[in-house]
DNA sequence: TTTAATTGTGTCCGCCGTACACGCTACGGT
DNA sequence: ACCGTAGCGTGTACGGCGGACACAATTAAA
């Protein structure tokens, strides 16, 4: 299979079809084994990396692209997708980027176009990391895969700040909403879900309170109880009842610390 | 004098200047006779009101955008800005407004420009009233006013809805960091400053819990008392102790509720 | 059987937000 | 001159919630 020519058309439509200077970038944190990690893109022409991100069509609101864009990188549908900032600073541009594709084949427009000033819409979606299939764009970039967050390289553009911010949005709501639900499967235990709230906010909780604060908020439902999970006691599983979650999501309930 | 040809060059520069299909609007804030306001602008083509608004230049980032836009309407420089969402639906046209300008005067580039689909940065300021000049383009729109907020009407485009988003993200703001500096000249008093944050949360406060609060906040300064003031107590007069409001800031620290 | 590791649950305390009461100051009416 | 009234300034009491903390339960390995 050859590899394709520089150009908009990757994206399955013409340069025409979309809103030049404007792009969406998605941070999508996935939990595992105790970390936070976020979905990255490596940029063959740069080797290095990137938050997955892409552009609007004409014809769909940015929200819908940012899903469109998700749903390239990770193959899921009806993500927690949530806008948080609007990056417009004059310092977005990677120059070796935009010379090693003045290099590149494909035809000049499409250089211009993609090597022009942009702004970009910020996205961050929470996702369960086990329903993704990365997938990177096989262009610009050649790799799409996991990275925990305490130790990604530094990305490219001022996707640094992108990631920081969107961290600090997630902290900041962790409070208002409960956010386990997607970024588990159907069921969890309590000390994952506590790895989680740790991990997001940076801290150690208490255990006690933290348990019993799950249980007083009344979103959890207790399945039955893991057992062979190691040398100790096992732990319950839950699920989230998913009436009373939604409840306290438009209620806007919960933890205020 | 001659009324201006449509054109982008009332902004000042040429429509190859600005970045298509981008713009920033404003929802200023002021406050007065214990009512919140907004600065609005009126269309004449469409005899409607709307946010003052404004494009980006390509050589100016988004914030700086803001404020120029800003600058332009109040005469203001440094005000407190703060983006808040990005509206990017395909609901955001008013065909009325596109069919009017059709038939307006000026080149017919610079009327596809306008009438083309926009992706709009919304931002929020907070503003002394008094020491504003609202000043309309002159050519889009022809008066600049402050309205109630409770009695504005309905506003072109998408403009209720960032209105009421940014007065969600004000209140929700409200709790953590100290606001009143911006909406006051240099002294207020504290019935006052009740009658603002009244304005903004929608709802009465207990007035004693209120000062209690403020005072203990310490960011606040007597600076003497207002006499003369009416059939009764003179309230004392405040300032903000502007190295202690500055902490507070950066520490966003505050009421919860 | 003992021990280590980890989980589930209850109690206590202190802070902060809320409800509430009283004294103070000015002016106007009598 | 006196008092009533309207609005301002301050203090006290209670309750709820978060944070610190102790103990029993369960499992598998020693």
């Amino acid at each position: 299979m050859p590899k394709p020519t520089l150009s908009i058309e990757f994206l399955g439509a013409a340069a025409e079809d979309y809103l030049p200077h404007l792009a969406v970038d998605c941070v999508v944190f996935g939990f595992h084994a105790g970390q936070l990690r976020i979905l990255l893109t490596h940029w063959h022409a740069r080797q290095r990396w990137s938050l997955p991100g892409g552009f609007v069509r004409r014809d769909e609101s940015v929200d819908s692209a940012a899903h469109r864009v998700l749903q390239l990188r990770t193959r899921l549908d009806h993500v927690y997708l949530q806008q948080y900032h609007t990056f417009g600073g004059l310092d977005r541009r990677d120059e070796e980027i935009e010379h090693m594709l003045d290099h590149e084949d494909g035809r000049q427009a499409a250089r211009a176009w993609i090597n022009d000033r942009f702004v970009s819409v910020g996205y961050y979606a929470l996702v369960d990391w086990t329903e993704v299939t990365p997938t990177p764009d096989g262009v610009l970039t050649d790799e799409c895969r996991w990275w925990d967050l305490a130790t990604c390289p530094p990305l490219l553009f001022d996707h640094d700040a992108m990631v920081a911010r969107a961290l600090a949005t997630l902290r900041s709501q962790l409070g208002h909403s409960p956010i386990g639900l997607n970024l588990f499967s159907e069921t969890f235990t309590l000390p994952e879900l506590q790895r989680l709230y740790e991990a997001i906010l940076g801290r150690p909780l208490d255990r006690r309170n933290f348990q019993k604060r799950m249980r007083e908020l009344g979103i959890l439902e207790r399945v039955g109880e893991l057992r062979g999970a190691g040398v100790r006691r096992a732990p319950y599983l839950y699920r989230f009842d998913r009436p009373r979650y939604e409840q306290a999501l438009r209620e806007g309930i919960l933890l205020r610390r």
